[in-house]
DNA sequence: TCGGTCATGTAATGGGTTACATGATTTT
DNA sequence: AAAATCATGTAACCCATTACATGACCGA
């Protein structure tokens, strides 16, 4: 149900046609909900017949431009202050922990090990993103940071958790031995 | 492609039918990949075409019981071994921030204090968790202890943001005043 | 014999991905 | 004139969820 509010959303900083929102999302919802041109334009028209949006313009190579309308915004309001939020039900990098058995000590540690060394990468990348990030450029940068935050963090998380994770492994060899 | 290696995973522990697999997903996988019963005879169905388990025995009421086959077996150290995972591509919670200025900053503060206390929550259920893990049941346990470990890292991490989150957004609001 | 639980299956629906298909407009 | 970009739409497929449907076996 989310692409419908983050289209929503994204519509709340004007006017857009669906070529236009994909590339927001490519822009700046790539790392939180990204969507496909396919998958948008099909939304779009359903978002338009529930009355959530209208097309506010027509332009060149049959352009449609999008707008949210009042019910749309409320919409997207009741979402976001009514609505808990869904977590994450599901972890592939989880799920493979419970299996690791399957493998030998050194394989599970290297498995590890390239959790630790992928999160680090990704701080690297975010830290560096963060520096180029215009402190004060609209409201998006606002929250945006703040999305960002978390993901430095998560990433700072992850790759502590890895490294202790391969030393318990570790542990545990050397104490079966 | 990854309820394919829960599968095989649950497996590995020894022949199961689809109802005794429902259960071991409930009991130890809901938390990183859960299957519903519908979804899991499809694919125990489809495991069987592919050769990767074999219906070992047949009990009363139709049951059938699966048995991994080696080439099951192999197909999941290929996927734990050589495949890396693909991280989470959507977080409901962080598309929420992006669109948290729609709303009034009181709002917006609610809605991160509401996220630092559900992390609490959890952390709270985690460590009861903890406690009563027997802590050398099965290689399951092995494994299972350090899913767990980041389980409770992730809610300390989340609830640690989400605090500092709320008090920027207090801060902005003062600073704009 | 009656209720619980064991046990399997199908159908409908929704969300997501990839690929196919087409064409107008603008820029070089 | 050709290439790049703008712009929309459709079809096929996979995965997941909910609901429907059925019936055998076991213990009290």
């Amino acid at each position: 149900m989310s692409l419908k509010h983050a289209t929503l959303g994204l519509l709340t900083y004007g006017p857009a046609s669906g070529y236009d929102l994909l590339q927001k999302f490519r822009e700046s919802l790539a790392n939180v909900w990204p969507a496909t041109q396919s998958q948008l334009y099909g939304e779009l028209g359903k978002l338009a017949a529930a009355g959530l949006v209208t097309v506010a313009a027509e332009g060149p190579r049959g352009r449609k431009e999008y707008a949210i309308t009042p019910e749309g915004s409320a919409e997207l309001r009741h979402w976001l202050g009514e609505v808990p939020p869904a977590p994450n039900r599901r972890s592939e990098m989880l799920l493979r922990v419970f299996f690791l058995g399957m493998l030998t000590p050194e394989q599970a540690r290297e498995y590890l090990d390239d959790r630790a060394t992928v999160a680090a990468e990704l701080q690297a990348e975010l830290r560096e993103l963060a520096t180029t990030v215009d402190p004060d450029s609209g409201p998006l940068a606002v929250y945006g940071r703040l999305a960002l935050e978390w993901a430095l963090r998560f990433s700072v998380m992850q790759e502590e958790w890895a490294t202790w994770a391969a030393d318990e492994v570790r542990r545990a060899q050397e104490g079966v031995e």
